[in-house]
DNA sequence: GCATTAAAGCCGC
DNA sequence: GCGGCTTTAATGC
């Protein structure tokens, strides 16, 4: 493996404002691996003794319940930081990370956590920004959850991932990385089946095309209106 | 309105 | 061809 390059790390916000010279060194101290789509980077309960930067692919955050109920959290998109249990006050990580796509990722130990936030301008207020929005998603999540029906909530969580990760096609914005009807009923506490049947319904509406594992919202604005409870139910 | 169960079809490796 | 993914329908809370 050849030497990394600092223009890697330089558009990364948490290391956005540092010089050349210092990137070289967060660099020489990191390890960098490449996943395979489906491969847990750590496992809930772990003792944390890495943290990390995606510098491509997806990331799945998901916790599993005793009972192997699984629920997806959150995804992480390339340029961030994630498993920085010690920004936390954490010594285990609180959950789960997969990688949603291939991936690369550089790793650093944990004890370096300290050390880069003092030393490193723009480093902690860059990472406590990506914790506060993350902190605000899942409320908001917590909010649809306890309050929205299904229908609206497989609505939003498909909003979320196209304004994430979604990537222009010619027909419409693509999820970005390969999702199921699974993975999208662990993200909305609902089943496989009834997401397969939106889909379904929302296919003959024109709101957005799929094939396996992929997913194409071709009318944003219609999606609005469902998750708002505007539109006329699909089924 | 939605989960559960069951059954069968389809797609990609 | 097989396993993973998806659809559809029937039933019940």
């Amino acid at each position: 493996m050849s030497r990394l390059d600092e223009s890697l790390l330089t558009p990364m916000p948490p290391f956005s404002r540092l010089e050349k010279r210092q990137i070289r060194e967060i660099l020489d101290l990191a390890s960098v691996r490449r996943f395979d789509e489906g491969v847990a980077v750590f496992e809930e309960g772990a003792p944390a003794e890495r943290f990390y930067m995606l510098l491509d692919g997806y990331i799945r955050v998901m916790r599993i319940t005793p009972t192997g109920e699984q629920v997806i959290a959150l995804h992480i998109p390339s340029g961030q930081l994630f498993g920085i249990a010690q920004a936390l006050g954490r010594t285990t990580y609180p959950a789960t990370s997969v990688t949603a796509s291939e991936a690369i990722v550089l790793g650093w130990p944990m004890r370096l956590w300290d050390q880069f936030v003092s030393q490193y301008d723009g480093f902690a207020s860059e990472t406590y920004k990506t914790v506060g929005q993350r902190i605000g998603e899942m409320n908001t999540r917590i909010v649809e959850m306890a309050t929205q029906q299904v229908e609206q909530r497989v609505a939003n969580s498909l909003l979320r991932l196209i304004n994430q990760t979604g990537r222009k096609v010619e027909n419409g914005i693509e999820i970005d990385f390969p999702v199921t009807r699974q993975d999208l009923s662990e993200m909305t506490a609902t089943t496989l089946h009834t997401v397969s049947r939106l889909l379904s319904a929302w296919e003959k509406q024109g709101v957005v095309a799929s094939r396996r594992k992929r997913i194409t919202v071709t009318d944003a604005h219609r999606l609005v209106l469902i998750c708002r409870g505007e539109a006329p139910p699909s089924r």
